[in-house]
DNA sequence: GAATTGACGTTGCTATGGCAACATTTGGAG
DNA sequence: CTCCAAATGTTGCCATAGCAACGTCAATTC
């Protein structure tokens, strides 16, 4: 389990926490370890789930099927991450598939202990619960950010604001993105070339500037201006 | 307590339990019940929050301010609603400002007595971390949802996709709006006459029926073609 | 170095949908 | 019943943005 430390240190669960206390829990919450080739489905939609998994090697998403048929990632786990911990809905039943996109390694624990008592009373334990819900509310507001850029009624601001909130302080007006350009217009709900379009204007306008997926922003004001109006 | 029952059974919090756990668990937990006027701003975005509340009577809504300046209600709050169990983002400091929107009576809990051990190894208590977590998974995925109508695109689309999510059964054909048209192109994010527009071109196309907040599906094939294509 | 591939920028065409302004309906209040 | 206000339907105008097609650039392969 030590070798793997690395990745757990990573993990929300685990957040704040010293190596043994993480050791510990892992002992005391018996996880089992699985290994996965790539393109393995660990989860099919509309199956039950009881236990939740943190990513120690590899990589795997969750996909959703829409009613048209395509197909949505939901997320992206690489290794620290933790998943299936929002898949206990009402029903229990997972509104996601789970696919390993390379080889996999990963540690299950069952929800049940997590939230149950080991019986020792370790401040651990209760500290494990806070940051499974910290966790949780993470995802949470993740996603209404998302929200607030996809209600925007234009391009530019739908842009615009995402731009803004990846600034790592308020001050600061260097941005990398994250994404290429299809994966951010994917993203934001927009057309690819649309949004080139649209950055392409910013640019002659003197609001930003960009090379690939660096983005500086000129005229903080004037780029607040379009938010607003 | 025992007048609030009706709210505190609706709660997710206390979802499967008989009357007596219930109350046995407001107790264990140590709520306290506090009362305010209408129109009383009861969390301040910004501000750190570390216990979460049952609405017994009365409404609330969580509004969360955009950098252009306008609010956005990101949930509402009526008798039996869990609130503030999803506030705690890494930081601990709130995202939206919760705000009475008439008279209104809360039941609140101190998170970590949720989260903690009561030191009397109730079973109830497991039961109680359960529902917390399918509460704030269903608030996910009923996100997600949204996510996905205010992605597709076309207005058409997102309109379908959201009826088609309405129907109580797979075979329902009839459907019944919880919101009026206003609410309802707020929250697909569309305008609202180009909303009308587009029901009313559905309806001279065969594919539903409407009036008001009712809705008919006429032809549910040709409804689903709409959304592959 | 030629060729291939993938990421990104550019542009013309056109449908979609936002906006505004007005018409219609409905459900009370008096 | 009459009037009023709120909700909803209707329509013309036009900007936005989707789409397709193509050009450019850089990295990688052979």
């Amino acid at each position: 389990m030590t070798i793997y430390l690395p990745a757990l240190r990573r993990c929300s669960l685990f957040h704040n926490m010293a190596d043994e206390t993480i050791l510990k829990l892992c002992q005391c919450l018996g996880g089992t370890i699985r290994q996965y080739p790539r393109g393995t489905i660990l989860l099919l939609a509309g199956q039950p789930v009881n236990s939740a998994g943190i990513v120690l090697t590899g990589q795997l998403h969750a996909e959703q099927q829409t009613l048209g048929g395509e197909h949505i990632i939901v997320a992206n786990h690489t290794a620290g991450s933790l998943f299936g911990d929002i898949l206990m809905s009402g029903s229990r039943l997972s509104p996601v598939t789970l696919t390993a996109t390379t080889n996999l390694t990963v540690l299950y624990f069952a929800m049940e202990t997590i939230l149950g008592d080991c019986g020792q009373h370790c401040q651990c334990h209760l500290q494990l619960r806070q940051n499974l819900l910290v966790g949780i509310s993470e995802k949470f507001w993740a996603q209404q950010k998302k929200i607030g850029y996809l209600s925007m009624p234009s391009l530019r601001r739908k842009l615009l604001s995402y731009l803004l909130d990846q600034r790592t302080t308020d001050s600061d007006l260097d941005i990398f993105l994250p994404y290429n350009r299809e994966e951010l217009a994917s993203y934001l709900g927009v057309n690819r070339s649309a949004l080139s379009r649209e950055l392409g204007r910013l640019q002659k306008e003197g609001i930003l500037t960009f090379h690939k997926r660096q983005i500086t922003i000129l005229d903080l004001s004037r780029l607040l201006t379009q938010l607003s109006r």
